[in-house]
DNA sequence: ACCTGTCAACTGGCATGTCAGTTGACAGGT
DNA sequence: ACCTGTCAACTGACATGCCAGTTGACAGGT
């Protein structure tokens, strides 16, 4: 089949590689599993199994996929079973629009409001952006990817906003994870963000938003474009 | 005191007004109440005193508490206490950026997609809140206020939008309590959704976004009138 | 009157026991 | 071969027991 239906719980990430309780690290350590699709979708989350994974009870366990569910990522039904959501064209879409708007709104208002600091801050993850590309560092540079994203919510001064762009762009995310990116989206992906960089320094917050929306939205080009080249990987 | 520290259980909704497992039922209660400023900020939540209430055990209310924590409107202190979270005008502000953002971007999609349908919809529901407010019918129109909101929502097509919606927002939903409309205000309301409408049935998308800011920022501007005659209201 | 150390009552986190609903394998009839 | 009724194994939901950390009242020293 196309699509494993088992999934190895010795990929989970151990419980100490985290901080908070029992159930929040649970919770951490199958999210990531979920957003990296190292839990495939559509398998089956046995409780019994991530007890004896984890070395926990049931509690963690069952507040975690609760949490999972309620945030879409996990579907559950009652008496029967939890599983991994399966991709689905529809829920990335609806993620993306929704995304997508926070973040435009986010880089309108940061244009707008930007300290010093916070252009300094940028600044410098712009740089280490383009040394991370020049080195062909892939994966560091997903990293410092994400934290130019989180630079721009938290120049917003809204404290709670990376969270909640997160958890609505949860199926955007791990979509995202079926794209490998080449040396070429790398490059396309510091031009689209030295372009909003520039409106945030210029102080223009309509070009910022216009930047980050045209960012955005080259993620869902792609999505869309693996999606009719492979049809099958997403559900109905 | 300004502010009661205690909270009357009695005043909670009955688990049968509700549908779904016993924690979500809870949840939704617990919320209402919120929500409803019912539960004053600050009031501490006895789960002992919860369980005796809805008559059932710790489990569905500690999962109910768990996911109000994970929203923001509950602060729990591990091994001492679950306590309503204090209004803070901060998090109002932030609730209000974040739900404009998506509300905006709703407005804009809907008057670019729109199907005659859903043109229907939203010209009955202006129909209804004008009769509404020539009846003084304070409360329906309030709850027909929403209905008009989620329907902008459901016609975009996205499906999690509106729940998304009401999640960043709940800081602004519970704020908005501390407001007593009058009929001005209930006049101002129907103007701006009419702005709104106008602009969904003319298809232009900019319009729509910029009335559905317009109309947002008057909750923002009347909480912040408020804060400013009433200091204390808010915790630092 | 004011600190301060003690301790009992309370809290949330976690482990575990129990139960009813779901499901899939399988036996038996067609 | 196919349909079908049965049932055992599994699941999630909920109840309950236990423990450690927190807190506030209070006694005793200053």
């Amino acid at each position: 089949m196309a699509m494993s239906t088992e999934f190895d719980v010795k990929k989970l990430a151990d419980l100490s590689d985290f901080e908070g309780s029992l159930a929040a690290r649970v919770y951490q350590s199958l999210k990531q599993a979920i957003l990296s699709l190292d839990a495939p979708p559509g398998v089956a989350l046995r409780k019994p199994e991530m007890c004896t994974r984890f070395e926990v009870s049931r509690s963690p366990v069952a507040e975690a996929i609760a949490r999972l569910s309620a945030e879409g990522l996990v579907e559950v039904t009652p008496q029967s079973g939890s599983r991994v959501c399966y991709l689905s064209l529809s829920d990335f879409h609806e993620a993306a629009f929704m995304r997508s708007a926070l973040e435009q709104a986010a880089a309108e208002r940061v244009a707008e409001v930007r300290s010093e600091a916070d252009l300094g801050a940028l600044a410098r993850s712009m740089h280490r952006q383009k040394l991370l590309a020049a080195d062909g560092a892939r994966e560091e540079f997903y990293l410092a990817d994400e934290a130019f994203h989180e630079l721009i919510h938290a120049a917003t001064g809204y404290a709670r906003l990376s969270a909640q762009t997160e958890i609505v762009g949860l199926h955007m995310t791990r979509a995202r994870r079926l794209l490998l990116p080449g040396q070429r989206r790398i490059e396309d992906t510091i031009t689209e963000h030295q372009a909003i960089f520039d409106a945030i320094k210029a102080q223009d917050g309509a070009a910022a938003r216009a930047a980050m929306a045209l960012h955005l939205n080259q993620v869902t080009k792609l999505i869309d474009a693996l999606s009719e080249s492979q049809p099958g990987l997403f559900k109905p």
